[in-house]
DNA sequence: CTGTATCCGTATAGATACTG
DNA sequence: CAGTATCTATACGGATACAG
């Protein structure tokens, strides 16, 4: 006999965490997600795996501070490795996870979006600000 | 004669904004978008129209402020409609616009990704500190 | 090269009070 | 009901200097 009935599955995987109570911890890593700098790092690592500088350069305008944060919170949370070779200068690589490889192709798409709508958004202040 | 190639075409809707570059539009609507409210706010009106005491009730949690920013800011650009009926008290509206509705299919899928994903996160975290 | 540490101005978010 | 206005705290992000 099994410990958990079929329908006990089932309401755990539907309801366990729910975004829009205030206490929920998803809430707390939906803030974390939805971030400029995460979205561009995991897009930019989708083409796999990167230097610190690489990324550096990719990301345009980023501040070191910035950039290490960042990275640091995807790896803390799985979405992303990270491999020292000490060597000197000493390199390190960053990898998406599998895990981070899922949200990744999430926030692709929000990039995506920004950039082939960014017309239609425009379209809509200037139409905004002319009444307002 | 076409006034634009099939070939100007692509490379017109491939790259006109890239949210790589730090000066580029796409990287402030990237910004803007990225945003936990925004997230729940779209996800909330994907039910269908809502007024502005449901979302309030809804996005648990947030104050009057944000609530009232993040939708003066999803209207502005062409987001969401705002409806005001004059009638005693005053009754609002909100509504997702075809736009909206585009990005609204993502951030569900940002949103739906944090809950179904917390496990995995929180284990990860529980490693990462335990070696750090 | 890949960070860490510190300072500092600004923007942001929350709380509170008030209004049509 | 659906906001606006104001105040305040603090968190965020950028710049700079330094280190392994």
């Amino acid at each position: 006999m099994p410990t958990m009935t079929a329908e006990h599955r089932r309401t755990e995987a539907k309801q366990a965490y729910d975004a829009f109570m205030a206490d929920c911890p998803s809430r707390k890593l939906l803030d974390r997600i939805s971030d400029k700098w995460v979205a561009l790092a995991l897009a930019s690592l989708s083409d796999g795996p990167q230097r610190y500088s690489e990324l550096s350069r990719r990301l345009a305008g980023v501040s070191q501070k910035m950039l290490t944060q960042t990275l640091r919170s995807l790896e803390r949370d799985g979405l992303i490795s990270r491999e020292v070779t000490p060597s000197v200068p000493v390199r390190v690589d960053y990898e998406l996870t599998e895990l981070g490889s899922s949200l990744q192709q999430t926030m692709l798409v929000l990039k995506c979006w920004a950039e082939q709508h960014m017309d239609q958004v425009e379209a809509a202040r200037a139409t905004y600000d002319a009444a307002n």
